[in-house]
DNA sequence: AATGAATGAGGGTTCATTCAT
DNA sequence: AATGAATGAACCCTCATTCAT
């Protein structure tokens, strides 16, 4: 048995299992971002065109299979934050860029799931998300340190405000983000521009002010 | 008096059912925002202290109950509309004051409830929202005319992103809003601010944007 | 206090009281017909015109108010019973004369309540039973000593097959009862005529035969 | 084979599915005839052996319960009015005949049922009427033709006066359908016979006359 | 005495999850 | 391994009945 050697480490799965996983987790982010955090699992087997049971299979409960969307959301945008440095000069259009690039992967919308429907402490999407923070944390300090980021204005606060801003918004499928939030984002970072054009109450945000007891 | 003219079709309730009726109202309106839309009506009856046929006597259905929250928040908000034009010399200072005071009513919080789980056509309801928009028109335009607001901001941009930015963090309790939202308001006001720090895409939203088919 | 003297033996009713019982049976009779013996308790008080709880304080349950309603439409059938004897020279003539007298009252429509949404061997409801049993079955072998009327069938045949043809119908309101029953009636009574022309299975059931265990 | 055709457009029932769903409408027959049409669907999936919720698998809601048992009764009863007209040689005798068969069937307990609790309209509902109605009419129209049945009886006047005549007794089990209902049907049938013994007040009622607005 | 309001138990229905094929 | 079917728990809502005015 040449294939029970590798099975041993890593019970490597058959070409067509792993094809319905990913099939799975795509259609789970659809179903997800269009219906909400109560989508019927029943109905995420449907556009997967598998049935229900294999997706318990695969993932042993919603948790888990909402984990799984995460992360995989959370490695894309990872990808821009380092795109966006490599590739842009000015150091605060990069945020611009990401900012823009992170919204259309409606990487908001899943911050509702993460944090209600998954396990914010599970290894993997721990270090998915402090990749994501290490990253997101650069491209911000970089404007700073080049003087066109108000200083006023931490991590934690652009995080949390870009989400905002880019969730579907409630009574409609998901429209927002493609239509208005770039209007929406595009304003918030003028108002994030040094210099400060008012004073804020309270303490820049960082990232450990994201966590929570 | 006016909550008395509001009410006053009805045969005039006892004083006790009047209570009640209170009690649920307000209790829906925490749990709805605290627990999101789908709060069991089991709950919400908990929360007022009453059985859960009460709240059904009072309220047909959960669209009723939803509609009546809405209702009264709106009213409240409108208040705010006018009292900031009325004391604030600046029109600029009268948006961030209006601002504020509808973030703390956590108006966002019922945005997505009038839109799915209540009857936007409804004549009271919609009468409550044409004295809102056209209170929070008045705010803006008057900001603009001043040559302290942006031109290239509509209104339904800015109520959409500000709706967008006092909506409860999602797995959170709902803290983000006294907590946070104030710093990251006030950044968008910045951010809106004349003159213009970029361009933006797309078209000014105006409150006619705001309607869906 | 003359009024007292005659309270203690039976107490009697205050006017507007005594009108209230008698608008809720008669409203409890027509609204058990039309909508089924699961009519809403409240919608009888409703057309009562009067509280529910008047209706409670009236009748201590379903079981009783149904009670009285059988009682009432007993009573009158009986004396459609007595009149048919006392003024038809023909004795199958007079059969037919109770008949649809009694079918007009309804009172089939209140079978289905007696046996299962009342008490059957309470002493009021069972004497009124008794007399309108005596009755009936007078009538019946009048018919029969006078040759009129088959001997193979009996008064309990000729109860249940009078009662059946009188229900209302099923997804109707009840009109059967005015249109259609008149005719069938008429028919199986053609066919209780002596002399019988064919042979019945079984002995003609008599009024013993309708007592259930 | 006739069964398989019926079920055809399915992608193929599991042998255990199959089963249970035979077993639910079995089983909600004879509760619907035994405990009336508001038998709690609960009281069904008891005797059927299932879960609840395996009901509404099966079933949307009751309507297509009440839908797909009315239809089943109905096709049975077809095959007894070919049956009769087929083995009697006598046209009034395979009136009796057929009498006999359907009332067995407890066709009659259906009727509120399907007038009530299910769509009259549905085509295959309408299908299954409209060819019992056709036989029906065929073993009436063959027997006044035959002179033995009076001719100012209609099918609609047989069928409802059948009917009712079948109905399951009030405040019981069911227990008339077989005890009592073949002497009453026999005695109504008698009064049907030719030469008429009476006249009747109004005309024969047709097929026609059984629809409501 | 009479009313309007409050209640709890129960039925219909949906959905996450488990089981048999 | 993958599927369709089965399940029970939970929710919404109604109604008989009791309570406070």
């Amino acid at each position: 048995m040449t294939a029970t050697a590798t099975e041993a480490s890593a019970p490597r799965l058959r070409a067509d299992a792993s094809r319905n996983r990913e099939r799975i987790v795509n259609a789970a982010r659809e179903a997800l971002v269009e219906l909400g955090p109560d989508v019927p699992l029943d109905e995420i087997a449907r556009r997967a065109g598998v049935g229900n049971a294999t997706v318990y299979r695969n993932f042993a409960d919603r948790r888990e299979l909402v984990h799984h969307v995460a992360c995989s959301v959370m490695r894309r945008v990872s990808e821009h934050a380092r795109a966006a440095m490599a590739e842009e000069a000015d150091a605060f259009q990069a945020v611009v860029r990401f900012t823009l690039a992170a919204a259309e992967e409606q990487i908001s919308a899943l911050c509702p799931l993460v944090s209600e429907h998954a396990d914010p402490n599970h290894p993997e999407l721990a270090q998915a998300g402090e990749e994501l923070t290490a990253l997101v944390t650069e491209v911000i300090t970089r404007a700073q340190q080049a003087g066109a980021f108000r200083t006023d204005v931490g991590v934690g606060d652009y995080l949390v405000a870009v989400t905002q801003l880019t969730r579907p918004l409630p009574g409609t499928g998901c429209l927002t983000a493609e239509g208005w939030s770039r209007r929406h984002l595009l304003i918030l970072l003028d108002g994030m521009r040094a210099p400060a054009r008012s004073e804020l109450p309270g303490r820049p945000a960082g990232m450990e002010d994201l966590k929570r007891p």
